[in-house]
DNA sequence: GTGTCTGCAAAACATTTGCAAATGC
DNA sequence: GCATTTGCAAATGTTTTGCAGACAC
């Protein structure tokens, strides 16, 4: 369902810090629960539950997708992890304070882009005076063309 | 989901022009394939393919799944059917010359929007000014909160 | 010890695919 | 007649649910 921002985002910049906030709130800090936070410490970017299930490629013993998924969905809650929806594919998820950003992305190449929100400003209030919605661009992001697909689509048209 | 819709709907053709639309690009008009045509123009705004394919609860003979989706796709390819992705939840299927174009989405209330495109020119040309993207609201529509929920939201805070 | 978490299995959900039989042109 | 289209069945990919046993605290 929708992202509840419940807890100012916390800065968290290592593993230990996420953990400790997790042990914080009186859950329980396990090796499942504690690999799926490290796995998206070693992600580079954006993860899917599937990739971090599967060790992101090392050699790490996979975790259930269940689990997985509850514990996603759990440290969501906490506000320590996000995720947000490129196109089609599944659910892609990131660490709170890297994901505190605004995405673009490129309905042809399939490319993506984090903003800083402030970027964006001045295209949610022209949303907003053209139609008094409130745009939030961070779990389902601007959608269309990133500027060499645009190009490229000029060229083609001209 | 209440679905707000404050879209001046243009003159669209009716069924018989999209029928003989079909048939003049040498393609079948099965009764299947009529439903499909029907049934959008039956509905009141967008329709998932799993409506359609039960008869919009008329008393419709049903349409297989498949084929309504292999129908969908057949007549989106013949741009006279399109569909959006309104946050979680199944494809939202429409005709694609009714007036409408740009579709904006409560993420919380759910309730969705479709406008004239010129309305958002300003907030595209923003997007684009701020990061080069292209930004296109049709299939993926901008998301956020309406009017409603945004006064709530403030109310809530304050 | 107690209540949370885990892994496994199965279901839910939207959509796609394979294919033999039906049918529009 | 013949290619297109249908309906059925099964597979796909993502996520959720139910539950008995495992384990953190």
């Amino acid at each position: 369902m929708t992202a509840t921002r419940t807890s100012p985002t916390l800065a968290a910049p290592d593993v230990e810090t996420v953990v400790a906030a997790v042990r914080a709130r009186g859950l329980r800090v396990t090796a499942a629960r504690r690999q799926v936070i490290e796995s998206l410490f070693a992600a580079p970017g954006l993860v899917s539950a599937e990739q971090i299930a599967s060790g992101l490629g090392g050699a790490r013993p996979p975790v259930d997708d269940a689990s997985v998924y509850a514990n996603l969905e759990t440290l969501e809650g906490l506000g320590l992890v996000r995720h947000v929806h490129l196109g089609h594919g599944p659910g892609l998820w990131t660490l709170a304070d890297r994901a505190c950003r605004d995405f673009l992305h490129c309905e042809r190449c399939g490319a993506w882009r984090a903003v800083e929100p402030s970027l964006l400003a001045e295209a949610r209030a022209a949303v907003r005076r053209a139609t008094g919605y409130q745009a939030r661009f961070t779990h389902f992001p601007i959608a269309g063309l990133c500027p060499d697909c645009a190009r490229a689509d000029l060229d083609h048209e001209s």
